[in-house]
DNA sequence: CCCATGACGAG
DNA sequence: AGCTCGTCATGGGT
């Protein structure tokens, strides 16, 4: 093929190489050249694939989503990449991602408005102009990308022929914005020297990348589920599975009536919080809301708190994890699939819809290995506090990070027990500041004080209204302080800046983990299943099971070693091989 | 119909 | 009782 012949010439192994896909073919961009070529999208996922193993270049694209969202299964494994919209994220934080802010940010230039939720309705048919009457170029005169572009009607409503010819310019402007945005991680400030390996904000930029293509391919594999078992779990639960929408509000009746007879209120709404605490009020329980974590105490006051609480319980059960959950989020061939975002808007985590991140314990036997398979699980032990040790660099929390159990010889130090000291450091890096964690955190601000010291900036820089940056160089927005503001707020911020820093590190630690097992899986049948903020989960051939383990690991001390690089600061994972998730550890 | 609130599942 | 997320039900405002 001629595109072939040619991007070996015009391109070096390795090299970026832009990429948009269409229906009528794809786009692709080095620089200085451009290539428009027409195909399906079995003929496009060939294209990409035998690319991708003549040149294993840096795919480039807007967002992975719409780069490879609609290419057919299976996709081609594509092992490196620059995500426009992740590395826009990541230099200058907040939530968007659309390619007129990350080309605006990029240039300079101020942030457009936001694209309209909802696509304003079309008054002509596939004409251009419909916004500031642009004549079809990307750019306008404000040097904006033209919202026609930047929201798809450019490409989406032209014809097939155009359609490809447009998707090239379109790839050569992403490979523009991804250049700057690569000078930009290049010159991210690092936190302290760092012996060889690229810039921290280089390795971060790629870690991200990974993660959004990682997202697009999460959620088209799914959490393998057994049906079978989940059903069994959900009946146990919440009951039989109702044959129609009386027979549901029947059971709900039947399950609602002994709480409220507890509650001495036969008319109190169950559903309705006001009125669940006038009921207990009625019982004599002052309370000043109902939420469990206070009613455990009273459990055994009164056994309409008993009532209450196992209802509550069920009803979760019922509403969110219940029988439509199941038809809703769970495919015919049985894998539980659900929207994966690559990072949050507060510190980077990745999240995901459907339950996949908030699954019920009780329902996670259903969660098993088909036929064949296995599922490989790690944990990163106590990812948090040693992350703490490694982007302030304190030399004692280091030192306790060579522990497996790092609260052993925090509580030495504080000459506290292992509880106290573990809740000492939870509450330093979450900001506690009542309760028993108050003497702790006095015996860790001298055990440690760089490391308290590195929060205390952080919180302080949030209190203040400052942004603050992640180890890895993620910008976290706080947001200025409102006109007039109560001390409460402010100090909410403190304590949302405080654990950004280590939460959204944490994050970037973890993303270039899995970065690194994902690129250990390609040629195999493994997969990543899930990403569960420190702990991922793998389903691989049963043959596979004692390599994917030493996958993780390995790859745990490949990532550790560059990201933390001349810290001394060392991480734990817990893996093990399991026919189903609950049975792990 | 959108949004805030309370509640709770997970990390 | 300090951080983050997603989801559901309710009730108040359009």
């Amino acid at each position: 093929m001629d595109v072939l012949a040619e991007l070996r010439t015009a391109t070096a192994p390795g090299a970026d190489l832009a990429l948009v896909v269409v229906p009528a073919g794809l786009g692709l961009a080095v620089p200085g050249r451009r290539w428009a070529v027409p195909g399906d999208a079995a003929g496009s996922a060939a294209l990409l694939a035998r690319l991708e193993e003549l040149l294993r270049p840096r795919w480039t694209w807007w967002a992975a989503a719409g780069a490879v969202g609609r290419l057919p299964d299976p996709l081609p494994h594509l092992a490196r990449c620059h995500d426009v919209g992740a590395v826009h994220r990541l230099l200058a934080g907040g939530s968007r991602e659309d390619p007129a802010a990350c080309w605006a940010a990029a240039h300079g230039l101020p942030q457009p408005p936001p694209p309209a939720r909802r696509p304003a309705p079309l008054h002509g048919t596939g004409l251009l102009d419909l916004d500031g009457g642009d004549d079809g170029e990307p750019v306008g005169d404000d040097g904006q990308l033209a919202p026609a572009w930047s929201q798809g009607r450019a490409l989406g409503e032209a014809e097939p022929a155009e359609q490809v010819v447009r998707a090239a310019r379109w790839a050569a402007l992403a490979l523009e914005v991804a250049q700057r945005q690569a000078r930009a991680v290049a010159a991210l400030p690092e936190h302290r020297r760092r012996p060889g390996g690229p810039p921290l904000g280089v390795q971060t930029a790629h870690a991200e990348s990974a993660a959004a293509l990682l997202a697009v391919e999460l959620e088209r594999t799914g959490l393998p589920l057994e049906r079978a078992t989940a059903e069994g779990l959900l009946e146990r639960a919440a009951g039989p599975r109702p044959a129609s929408a009386a027979e549901e509000a029947r059971l709900r009746a039947v399950r609602d009536a002994p709480v409220r007879r507890a509650l001495g209120a036969g008319e109190v709404d169950l559903r309705n919080p006001a009125q669940v605490l006038g009921a207990l009020r009625g019982l004599g329980f002052d309370l000043p809301d109902t939420r469990a974590w206070r009613l455990e105490q009273f459990r055994h006051a009164h056994p309409a708190v008993e009532a209450l609480l196992s209802w509550r319980k069920a009803e979760r059960i019922a509403t969110t994890y219940g029988w439509s959950w199941l038809d809703t989020a769970v495919g015919a061939d049985g894998r539980l699939r659900g929207a994966w975002s690559a990072s949050d808007a507060a510190a980077g985590r990745m999240t995901a819809q459907a339950g996949l991140h908030n699954l019920p314990a009780e329902l996670r036997p259903a969660v098993a290995a088909e036929p064949g398979s296995v599922l490989v699980r790690a944990d990163l032990g106590q990812v948090e506090p040693r992350v703490l040790a490694a982007v302030s660099a304190d030399a004692a929390l280091t030192a306790a990070t060579r522990d497996d159990d790092l609260y052993a010889p925090v509580a030495a130090a504080l000459a506290a027990d292992r509880p106290t000291a573990k809740v000492a450091v939870l509450a330093a890096m979450y900001g506690q500041t009542s309760g028993a964690a108050g003497e702790a955190l006095q015996r860790m601000e001298r055990a440690y004080p760089t490391a308290l010291g590195y929060l205390r900036a952080a919180e302080e820089a949030g209190r203040e209204g400052r942004d603050v940056r992640t180890y890895g160089g993620r910008l976290v927005r706080v947001g200025a302080p409102a006109p007039g503001e109560v001390g409460a707020a402010t100090a909410a911020r403190g304590r949302f800046a405080r654990n950004a820093v280590v939460q959204g590190a944490a994050a970037e630690l973890f993303k270039a983990w899995a970065a690194t097992v994902r690129a250990g899986l390609s040629g195999s049948a493994g997969r990543i299943v899930l990403c569960l903020h420190d702990e991922l989960l793998l389903h691989v051939p049963a043959g596979e099971a004692e390599r994917a383990a030493a996958l993780l690991v390995g790859a745990l001390e490949q990532t550790a070693g560059r990201w933390a690089a001349g810290s001394g600061v060392r991480f734990v994972a817990d893996v093990s091989v399991v026919r189903r998730w609950s049975e792990a550890k």
